[in-house]
Order: structure tokens, then sequence, then C-alpha cells
DNA sequence: ATTGGTGCAAAACTTTTGCACGGTA
DNA sequence: TACCGTGCAAAAGTTTTGCACCAAT
């Protein structure tokens, strides 16, 4: 937010954070003895200026337009720190590549995903959440986390869909 | 296909296959102007025998053991056809891995996937279906497919945890 | 000083594809 | 004969890891 220069980096890990996010992060570095640096604020900084969903490759080139010196590897590594500290969850998109989305104040959803665009929609329901905690009971297994995800074709990708096949008629 | 003795390759394309399941592949194969071959029913054969769900890279060692001349590219192309046809259909595992597992009268179903030992179990729920069709109603998504997945621990790898537990306490 | 962090290059893996040769119809 | 199928090798696309050097505590 800040980038009282040019570089966010500066901007981020110049001054201490008070978002909650990164209390957050800074209390699982020090809970698991690992150290607070530029990149790392920096990372999280873009991650959390995201919307909706980027894999590790997104994220990088986020990162890189602010600051080119951040390499791929601690992107990548820092995705896995904010996974762990419960900022960021992954989805697999359809065609298995991983995605990140944020993970704190927003309550647990699932996905439609358009086999077209890869758009994805978020959506939650009760009782679907309730009937898996049953099942997972009843075969005496220990749910952790769950991913439900229904593919198939957005309203905007059928709608191109529609309109292609009329020229094709 | 020669071979006339000790292999399955054979055994399986020989003489006419009369299982349903190779009418359904052959049909489609006819259909679609593609070609009958040994090593497509020996892949489908093998895969039939199969219980649970296989990689591709699993498949293949379990052909390779029948017929140590079928390639990889050839059981994963088959693969392709067999879902196409209807008679496979896959699943993405929690480490990203695509699985297949038959779907020729398994009416559809949604699994439990353990995080430890990568069993995954088979459940179904006609609740849980119905409202993802009206959630992709509401957003006038068209669903295809969906897949769910809970994952955690199945009870053998919480038991096996448990004493782990024990043992470095 | 220590111990962990970083970026680069390379390794590991899976999934796909290009091609020349051989088989099916 | 005309096409399709097959196996091999290599391409692609990601995710991971080893390492030498740098930085945080």
């Amino acid at each position: 937010m800040p980038k009282s220069k040019s570089h966010a980096v500066a901007a981020a890990s110049a001054e201490v954070e008070e978002r909650e996010e990164f209390r957050i992060f800074y209390d699982h570095i020090k809970r698991t003895g690992l150290k607070k640096t530029g990149q790392r604020d920096m990372i999280l900084d873009v991650f959390l200026r995201t919307e909706g969903h980027v894999s590790s490759e997104d994220l990088y080139e986020l990162v890189k337009r602010e600051d080119p010196s951040i390499g791929f590897t601690t992107v990548y590594r820092t995705l896995k720190l904010l996974q762990e500290c419960g900022l960021a969850r992954n989805v697999q998109s359809y065609d298995g590549r991983m995605l990140y989305e944020h993970d704190f104040k927003h309550e647990h959803h699932d996905h439609l995903i358009c086999t077209s665009c890869g758009t994805l929609i978020e959506f939650f329901n009760e009782t679907i959440e309730k009937i898996q905690d049953q099942i997972a009971d009843e075969h005496r297994f220990k749910p952790v986390t769950h991913s439900l995800r229904i593919f198939g074709l957005c309203w905007e990708c059928q709608v191109a869909a529609e309109a292609d096949a009329r020229r094709h008629r």
C-alpha cells in the first residue's frame, strides 16, 4: 500500500506492518524460528492485493512487476508459508495447476469452474458441509479439508458457444 | 496379433471379446474410425481386472507385466479412449496426479481421500447431488461434471498416527 | 557468529507430442 | 494401398531441490 518511493519492497519492509494478516504471518515466522525478510513482506503484500485465484507463476509475475529482483523460488516458498499459517489456501484448477486464494476471514467456500475460460465462481452451502461431516463420520474418516468443484460452462462461455454454433450452422 | 502362446495379449485379442465393456469399446472404435488392436484389447482387459484407482503409470506397470513390449504412450492414449467411451473416468488425487477408475455400470460417486496413504474411499449422496444442480442453476452455470473430495485421514492412518504419537511421548 | 533466506540452475515428475515404422482394414 | 496405431525420444509445463552466497538475529 505504502510505496513511498519506487520499490514496494522497501515500503513494505521499512515500516512495521499493521495489518492483521501481517501479524499472523509474523507470529508464524517467530513461532517456527524463521526470519522476517523484505521479500516475504512484499510477496504477502502483493498476494493480499490480489483478487481471485493465482498460480505461483501468476503471483511471481505480479511481484516481479514491483521488484524484478525477487525470484520465483521465493514466491513459491512463501506461498507455502502463507498456507501454513492459514492466510492462503489452494485449489486445484481443472487442468491440474495449483491455484491460491485468500483464506483469512474468508469463510470456506467451493467452486464452479468454467472449463472453457478457467473462471472460478465461489459458492457456499451449509447443507453440503453438514452432510460431508456426516459421511466422513460414517466411514470413521477424519476430515481435514475438502474440495468440491463443479465443472462446466459459465454463462459467458455458454453464450459464446451458442454464438459460435450459430455461425457454423 | 501374433504371440499365440504365453502372453495374455493373445488371449485377449485372439478370440472376439464378449464382455459388454469390449462391445462398448469396439463400438466406439468403429464409430470414430479407429482400429482394433491387440494392445488396446490387452490394456482394456488389464484395466477391467483392476480394482480401485490407477494412474496411467500404474496401469502401464500392470500391462508391462503381461506384455513388456507395450509402451507407456499406448497405455496413456488408450486410457483417454476409455474415458471417451465412458468406460473410465478420472479423479485428481490429492497430490495432483490423475487417477482412473471404472465408469461402466458404476453409479457416480465422490471420494474420501487419505492424504497419508493415498487410499480413496467412495461414497454417494443424493442430496448433495441435487443441491449442486440447484447451485449451478442459481449461477446460470451449466454443469458438466463435478468432483467432491474430502481430504483427511482414513481410520488405519489415524490409528497409526496415534500409535506413533504415543511412541514419541 | 549463526542460522535461515535467496536466486539460479538443474532435477523430478507428469502429461503430451512429433516421427518413422509397422499393422489394420 | 491408405490410414491409423505404436513405441521411442523428446518437448512441455510445473513443482521441487541443491548450492553458494547474502542477510537477519
